[in-house]
Parts: structure tokens; sequence; C-alpha cells
DNA sequence: ACAACATTTGAACATGTATTAAAATATTGT
DNA sequence: ACAATATTTTAATACATGTTCAAATGTTGT
């Protein structure tokens, strides 16, 4: 339960707001659970593990989002681009969603 | 950390998109805090509290939206309409977003 | 019944986001 | 240099969302 001492800030209400704006898609937050599962995988491997649903381009846009916005890091081994979670904590917002009765 | 043996499903994963679409604003934030505190408030005095760029019927466009997807309560007494927060769990969102680096 | 207050509703507009397809880039092996 | 593969980029479109304003609703006290 939030205190009344420890009020969020404006400002870090708009960021965290920018954040669960990026993130609030059913794709991100699959991309996540699955990179905080295998840590690291490349864009193809990706989209068969999300499923038939996923376009290659279209989880090329999400990763790209993503990245831009420091969830994600890339790294390129020939061919194939590797992404991983840069910041874990943001993991932890999949374990709060679970929990949350409201889903 | 996530577990490979608890994935979130692909229907939990797109009502929790939703759940963070419809939180992802920094007014509904700072609402959801200061009924985090208060418990109860009303629409006025809640635009009071938010400060300056709050119009009260962006105010209770936000709180109906919030409403009408199970977040939020709301009892009337009177002239005025007091609202609650419906699901507590969802304030653990908060209490994630600011332990995030990424804010 | 009327005036004052609190809140909601609806419409209009602008802005932002998701999705798709095609073309472009980069890398590897031949 | 060329073909095959992996990914990104761009542009177009459709769709959703935020914001504002004016009008409507509901409530209380006179």
């Amino acid at each position: 339960m939030i205190q009344n001492d420890q009020l969020i800030s404006r400002e870090e209400l708009v960021a965290g707001a920018r954040l669960m704006k990026i993130l609030a898609h059913p794709v991100k937050l699959d991309i996540l659970q699955l990179l905080g599962v295998d840590r690291s995988m490349d864009v193809s491997s990706l989209c068969k593990a999300i499923g038939a649903e996923c376009e290659i381009s279209m989880m090329s846009h999400h990763l790209a989002k993503m990245k831009d916005n420091g969830v994600l890091r890339s790294e390129k081994i020939g061919k194939q681009v590797f992404y991983s979670v840069k910041d874990p904590s943001v993991l932890s917002l999949l374990d709060c969603l679970k929990k949350c009765s409201l889903i």
C-alpha cells in the first residue's frame, strides 16, 4: 500500500505512464516474459515462440520500440539480431500483473 | 524473475495489456495513488489535488473509464460522487513502477 | 418551481498507435 | 559478384485515444 509520505512525483508519473503505454500490448508483454526466461533470443525465434499471429515485420517494430525506450538491448551476431532485457526491473511488472485480480 | 513453468497465458497477457493501456496516463496513475492514500475522494477534490492541468470534465472521463473497467467504484452522496479503488491489487503496479529503474 | 452546484454525457477534432506490405539493408556462403 | 537469409525501414492505411467544449442530468436549499 502506498504511503502518504512517499508519493510518486509528477515527472515519475509521466515517465511511468509512458513506460506502461509502451508495454501495454499483449505481444510486447509476451516478448518480455520470453526474454525473462531465455535471456536472449533472435527475432525469428521470438516470432515463432509467440505464434501464428506474429508477422516478422511487426515483431521488428515492437522490438525497435522497446529498444528505443530502454527496455531491451540488441546484439547482432551474424545475420541474426539477439534481443535481451536491458533493465530486468521491468519484469516485475509482469509478476505484478499476474497477481492483479483484474486480469 | 519469471520462471519457465509459470508463464502468463495469452488471455492473461491480453487482459494485462488492456489494463495497462487503461492506466497508462499520468493523471490516471495519480488518481490511483491519491485514492490509495485517501481511500475515497470526490471528483472536485481529486481535480484540485492533481493540480492546474486538470479540467473537471476530463477528470470525469478518466474516472468513468477506470470505473467501467473495474478499477474504481463510485458512490453518490448528495451532490458529490466519491470514488475509491475497487481492486487494491492494482496499487501494487504503482510500487512496481516506482521501483522500476526506467522511470 | 427555481437557482446554484457537482458531475456526466456527447460530439468534434486532433493526435497517436497498430498493422500491413513492399522495398531496402546487412550478412553469409558459394 | 551473386543468391539466400535475417532484419529493418518506409509509407500507407485504418483504428483508437486524448482533449475540449457545450449541453444535459441530478441534487440540494430556498
